[in-house]
RNA sequence: GUGGAUGUAGCUCAGUUGGUUAGAGCGCCAGGUUGUGGCCCUGGAGGCCGGGGGUUCAAGUCCCCUCAUUCACCCCA
């Protein structure tokens, strides 16, 4: 094959059966937003850059290997979506969200854009979705969005375990850094190269390096800073959560490589993903709409990715076949063509030969898209008769046309009625 | 960005120590007579063997490069 024509590395042709998982998929996300008062959000997919170097962060790796920038004709720098939070932000804050009555709680669905090495679970595009709570500093609001990323994961067949953890805030983060940073200092001959590289821009992000588990376990543990604000909060969001019979576990090695977090992060896995294992993440930032450009609103939220939601879910969210007709027609001529046509108006979801083929030819096509045929055509149109015909027990019997749509309607429904019975 | 594995028909895969016209199953199309699917039988279409270069009398088989997929690192959804 031409390489010319391949699709970009990391990205997807979605097909209809995986498209339609999909779609179900979405439909979901919309319910449980809509039972927790979220309302809908649609942000550009691209940005001015500012947005995300300054909201995600310089020093993370999102922007500075991953992004997707260009300059445009009038020379403005903008990049693609990289994730959804900051992007909500700054509209939150360009639109005058602040004004609106608190808590404000808004969720997207929305393709993401980063230039990563693919793996399983991981596309340089891909479908997030994802809730944010704006107004509250409270640890109900913290507790409300596990709640909603427990009902979705629950609808798909998951019962998710929370690792949480608290980063710190302004006050008292700085605090373990610096003792963090002292600790690793001393056994900077023992950290792999990418944690002496980390020591500098991200010292948090060394704790759970795969490889240094021995430095990382000994290193001083955040709970031993936290404020009494940091730590109060901590403990009010991990007993709501239990308290609800959300599976809440403290994880001290818990951070995320985004900076504008503050107290609260957490992430659900799923060990079917492999690597990728992250099925949701999020946490609290109450200081991201300074970065872009507003005033300080507390805020929390979590994001989650489509695609390895699919995944983890397994057979659930399985697109069942919705019973349709299928008309042959019989001898030549467009009655078939026009029969069908009737049954669609009728709301009966219709298919037809548009392939000219044998009548055995239609009838083994029906056989494999349909649970009614509809034989149209021949001597008994001239008598304005169709015959009706239902694939799964065979019955079969000649109807006038006048009542074609309400026969096969009944008949779809003793269709449906059997695939409905528990065997 | 780093390392390993893998690319043969639409799909899942065979292809001997390099040797003539590259195979199977499934799927697809047609037929097994006249207006009836599934099962069965027969036939058919469909492959720059991922792409490029090299070694050789001869390459799907060996070597190099490249693209893609995949697993892990990294990072994250």
């Amino acid at each position: 094959m031409d390489e010319r024509w391949q699709r970009p590395r990391g990205t997807q042709d979605v097909l209809p059966a995986e498209a339609e998982r999909m779609e179900r998929l979405r439909r979901l996300v919309a319910q449980v937003a809509e039972l927790y008062g979220y309302g809908a959000i649609e942000t550009p997919v691209f940005e001015q850059t500012a947005v995300f170097v300054d909201g995600v962060g310089g020093a993370t790796d999102i922007v500075q290997h991953e992004r997707y920038s260009f300059v445009d004709a009038g020379g403005v720098a903008l990049t693609l979506r990289p994730e959804g939070t900051a992007a909500i932000a700054r509209a939150y804050v360009e639109n005058g969200l602040s004004a609106w009555p608190k808590p404000v709680r808004l969720y997207y669905w929305a393709p993401m854009f980063r230039r990563e090495r693919p793996q399983k679970g991981r596309y340089r595009q891909h479908q997030q979705y994802g809730f944010e709570l704006y107004g509250s500093p409270e640890p109900t609001a913290d507790a409300e969005v596990l709640l909603v990323a427990r009902r979705l994961l629950q609808a798909v067949g998951l019962s998710p375990h929370v690792l949480v953890n608290s980063i710190g805030c302004d006050q008292c983060r700085p605090r373990y850094r610096e003792a963090l940073v002292a600790y690793l200092d001393s056994h900077g001959a023992a950290l792999c190269g990418d944690c002496r590289r980390r020591l500098a821009d991200n010292p948090l992000r060394v704790l759970d390096c795969k490889q240094d588990q021995a430095v990382a376990r000994g290193a001083p543990d955040i709970a031993a800073f936290w404020c009494d604000a940091c730590r109060s909060h901590q403990e009010a969001v991990v007993a709501l959560a239990a308290e609800a019979g959300i599976p809440v576990e403290r994880d001290p090695a818990l951070v995320r490589g985004i900076d504008y977090y503050s107290r609260t992060v957490f992430e659900v896995h799923d060990p079917s993903l492999g690597a990728q294992s992250t099925v949701l993440g999020g946490g609290r930032y109450d200081g991201l709409t300074v970065r872009v450009g507003g005033a300080p609103v507390p805020a929390v939220g979590f994001a989650g990715g489509a695609e390895r939601l699919l995944m983890a879910a397994g057979a659930a969210l399985g697109a069942p076949r919705v019973p349709s007709a299928y008309v042959a027609q019989v001898g030549v001529g467009h009655q078939g063509w026009q029969a069908a046509e009737r049954l669609r108006g009728a709301g009966i979801p219709t298919e037809v030969d548009l392939m000219a083929r044998s009548l055995k030819a239609q009838m083994k096509e029906a056989g494999r898209r349909a649970s009614v045929v509809v034989l149209a055509g021949g001597r008994e149109w001239e008598d304005g008769l169709v015959t009706v015909k239902r694939l799964s027990d065979g019955r079969e019997a000649a109807v006038a046309l006048a009542n074609l749509a309400g026969t096969v309607r009944e008949w779809l429904n003793g269709v449906e009625a059997e695939h409905a019975e528990p065997k």
